[in-house]
DNA sequence: AATTAATTCTACCTTTAGGTAGTATATAAA
DNA sequence: TTTATATACTACCTAAAGGTAGAATTAATT
């Protein structure tokens, strides 16, 4: 019952970025240091970050990244999107086929509320939201 | 966000033999063939169980499993327990060391109701509850 | 006593997420 | 034009979950 590892790390790298403003560059390094995670790790990340257009990046000397979009259009749920880790409306908690009302799994009933909770908090949770609250990142 | 295959695994069988009731017994083959499970594989999530003491085994030509205790005496919780699939209260969804209300991660406050609510399904949850309904397996 | 059909045990194989190494490329500054 | 420092890329290594193979053990039936 957790996210991934990476989508963990996923979402704090972003966080950092948008709490300390996005009116500089963001070196890996410094990313790496300050959130703890393994460099080469995190440049990985960072790669698919890109890709995914959250983070501009910099090449050369005086590099670095910084949010491609503003922080209020980045949410949980399209990072979770991203790193494959969003299960769909019918993915039945006990891996029994496609769970709906109409075939349902003995937790169905019970699973529906704190799934609808949670997918709200995914997609209610962007990034500004984020910046002005003095959450551990 | 989903279970380990194995603890899903593990729920269907006890489920199943809740189910059909605990006046005979249920041979691995039959288990795994109703449940589409691997013969092999669900021979092992077996001896888990009865190392557990979920279910009582009967070596020999006309042996097979059942429940060692009462259906109601068996909830989902115990199933998660035995198979290190619970988080606990204080495991951070952003993986940031421990969280709780002094130390708080971006998503905490919204994570408590749907998590309290999960955990309050699986403790709810006992296998009696499932025998009368027609809920798949 | 041999056979058959069940569980148990130990060891191994496979896949995937997590993580690392080394090199190539870009660019500003000296 | 060389150097320093940043990101990008490719390939590999590791640990854990998922899954398989084969032989050992048990006990009722023939």
């Amino acid at each position: 019952m957790q996210l991934h590892n990476t989508t963990q790390y996923a979402i704090r790298i972003l966080s950092y970025i948008a709490k300390n403003g996005n009116e500089r560059l963001y070196s890996a390094k410094e990313l790496a240091k300050e959130l703890n995670i393994s460099y080469k790790f995190l440049t990985k990340i960072m790669m698919k970050l890109v890709k995914a257009d959250f983070v501009n990046s910099i090449k050369g000397r005086v590099g670095g990244y910084e949010l491609k979009k503003e922080a209020k259009e980045i949410s949980m749920i399209d990072i979770l999107i991203t790193f494959d880790d969003l299960d769909s409306d019918t993915t039945c908690i006990l891996g029994i086929g496609l769970c709906d009302c109409n075939n349902k799994c003995s937790l169905h009933d019970q699973w529906l509320k704190p799934r609808d909770l949670i997918k709200k908090m995914y997609q209610d949770t962007t990034l500004d939201k984020i910046q002005n609250e003095n959450y551990k990142l």
